[in-house]
DNA sequence: TGCTCCGCAACTGTATACACTTTTCTGTTG
DNA sequence: CAACAGAAAAGTGTATACAGTTGCGGAGCA
């Protein structure tokens, strides 16, 4: 009974206040995507509770939409759910962490195997070329710096997601975004490696590349394996400080 | 006493399902397990869309604990969702499902070299080797009847879950459950095979037993390879009929 | 001071109203 | 008869009201 009924509400668009306009529209899939992106930030600290009506009063809608996120949230595992008490961070053990990269392994070498068993076609052998490319000029320079390693993590980033990619299958794929889900991981991330490290993973990804182009899945897949547990041995290393 | 999500080692003396279907009290939690049990079951044909009204009218109550249940499902990848369409049942390609058993081969068998590593509790000791003798037991009989594939696939699930609890990782535990969410797959379910390929399997999880009981990682985690690799041949075996 | 119990405030769970979008149906026209 | 336009129907998306539950704090009492 609050507005009147005649109207095609479109001019409730209007109405907002002129400042603050962060998201302009956030059309439940954003506010979805939104809400992971900043639980996998760890800006909710890990174990809390999610209160719906204060978060519905920051993102300027109603309860119902983020309660449907919340719900989507927990539906992948990012959030618990216990009955009259909402929604809550999960909490993910070091153990969990350390056990991601172990199945990691496994499944990004799965990939490697289907990829190499099924072919690259034009577009991903362009994209992992250049991928190969781009890391080695990077690489090349000497020093450390920050900004070379951020260009790295995305390099990284689009070498590993276009083998996933060409392996073909949706499942390989979700189980790999399972064990990148860990909210602290991010925060150990791996930028903080020895440059030495990088180099000798940026190998392994020729290396993993020239077996699935002459399409040799053991190889492949056992490249991979190595490739993931030699970034699991760096974190272990670098949580131990 | 909200005991909802019970399930803890407690020694089922006999397999007995859980029974008890009036629907006294849809509490929400019921009516999750309930519509995932329905998607598994694979009554709502796949790629098909669910009607929130309809359903909310089936199940007597409104729509929202409705969508609830189904966002959690999109979450869990049971079902897409469409803006301004609603959700439909995810349709998983044959190809999916053959490559859910190599995953799961690779996941089981990480579950058994962690269970092996970490040792098993006494009560899980006991629970194995329970599957196993009830298991020698029911195989003993000549014929192949439909109570026997029963009870033996009751036996079986009791076997891997209790290893999969023995490996300590929730990770692991849900990957194994993405790769048994395929509806169809229940369908071609399990009960199709001979009996000669059930007591080899049995056979081999005596095998398993003894590698994870005898610490030995590597042996363990092969022979639940293997033993997982064997029930993909049987499937697409008996796929192609 | 320390304890219990009651009541209030805060929060979650469900129902319902309504806005908006998609689909279906139907009558008209070429 | 086919094609189309437009209105009605059905369905989803969001807001809101209200009921049920939990948690906290303060009054009362020993």
């Amino acid at each position: 009974m609050a507005l009147e009924r005649g109207e095609k509400g479109i001019r409730n668009r209007t109405i907002s206040p002129p400042a603050a306009e962060a998201d302009a529209k956030p059309h439940s899939g954003s506010l979805l995507e939104h809400l992971r992106q900043q639980i996998l930030d760890g800006q909710f600290q890990s174990g809390g509770r999610l209160n719906e009506v204060r978060l519905s009063e920051q993102l300027k809608v109603s309860r119902t939409p983020v309660r449907a996120a919340l719900q989507v949230l927990a539906g992948e595992g990012l959030l618990r759910h216990t009955p009259n008490k909402g929604f809550t961070v999960r909490d993910f053990p070091v153990s969990e962490i350390i056990d991601a990269y172990e199945m990691r392994a496994l499944s990004e070498g799965l990939a490697a195997r289907l990829a190499a068993e099924r072919g690259l076609g034009d577009e991903t052998r362009q994209t992992l070329e250049r991928a190969l490319a781009e890391g080695d000029a990077v690489l090349a320079k000497r020093s450390g710096t920050k900004g070379q390693r951020g260009s790295y993590a995305a390099i990284n980033e689009a070498f590993h997601s276009s083998i996933l990619r060409a392996a073909g299958s949706d499942l390989v794929r979700e189980v790999v975004r399972l064990c990148q889900r860990m909210p602290q991981a991010s925060a150990h991330n791996v930028m903080a490696f020895e440059l030495e490290d990088v180099r000798n993973r940026h190998e392994a990804h020729h290396r993993i590349y020239e077996a699935i182009l002459g399409r040799e899945p053991r190889e492949a897949e056992n490249q991979m394996r190595q490739h993931v547990l030699s970034v699991k041995l760096s974190m272990i290393r670098s949580i131990r400080r």
